[in-house]
DNA sequence: ATGAGTGCAAAGGCTTTGCATTAGG
DNA sequence: CCTAATGCAAAGCCTTTGCACTCAT
């Protein structure tokens, strides 16, 4: 999944946010580097809670431009609160396990012929609809195992 | 898409809220009514909207209700606030074609192999994270096409 | 120097909740 | 009758914003 090594991330980072006039400062770069070493996508409040140096409104504000810049993407989850991480091409194409439960969620791969054929249905979908179609979001609903075995 | 008459769809929301001990009042069902003539997911806001006469906190309230008893079910979209329709059950299978820029969200179904397929993989893919899977969430992402004619 | 980036605290917006009233069984 | 449901208004919570300060170029 991730084929991008640590030294690479930061080097697209820096590339496409000067794309859109924008430093990548000490804060950018702490996030990044967060994201990049979590196996699934954290709110703000994660981050916060992970790193104590970050101010709310530091990760929100910076999290809106790495967005912008296309460096992580918003992800939405069943909880309450946002989740982000790292764009597509940063991470690897991926999907998401999704605790309907306790809200977790994991970051998953599918098998590539199913990829494959998805993509395909997808865009004649797409077409159908004269519908600019980007990409696509596949989240696996159910209970993690933590869950499965606290309640029925 | 539509398998169920209006009536069927009221007596099976009566049935599940029955089953949680919950009435099924005339706000309820307006819900239900205005969920069930909708072709895409609804926000708590636009219910507001076409519905003068529901008060936004009964609104919240009884979403919430109907999403325990499993008649309704939330939706994320990339917008900021949270959308919800019928239960897959009730309004049968589909998926949703987000379009990023405007955060509109419209019914799609997916051809019947890329489905099955679909199904079977990622059911694979839960066996190996020794995940409870209960379902799947696929969004089409892109440009809606009043969006794509309106910029870039 | 000069504008971008940062941090604190306050404001904003969607959603939830307390409480008195009304409706349904 | 008695509890669930409703409505209004107030409170909560995540997120955004204003403003003065700091840092990098």
């Amino acid at each position: 999944m991730a084929a991008h090594t640590s030294k690479a991330v930061h080097a697209t980072a820096m590339e496409r946010l000067a794309t859109i006039h924008q430093r990548y400062s000490s804060r950018r770069r702490r996030l990044v580097d967060v994201l990049m070493q979590s196996a699934h996508p954290m709110t703000a409040t994660d981050i916060v809670a992970l790193d104590g140096d970050l101010p709310q409104s530091s990760v929100y504000r910076n999290l809106t431009v790495l967005e912008s810049a296309g460096v992580v993407v918003k992800v939405l989850t069943n909880g309450d609160r946002a989740a982000f991480e790292l764009a597509e091409d940063l991470k690897g194409h991926h999907h998401h396990l999704v605790c309907t439960s306790c809200g977790m969620v994991l970051d998953v791969e599918i098998p590539a012929d199913v990829e494959r054929l998805l993509t395909k249905g997808m865009s004649a979908v797409a077409d159908v609809h004269a519908f600019d179609l980007h990409g696509h979001r596949l989240d696996l609903l159910g209970r993690c195992t933590s869950c499965a075995s606290t309640a029925g």
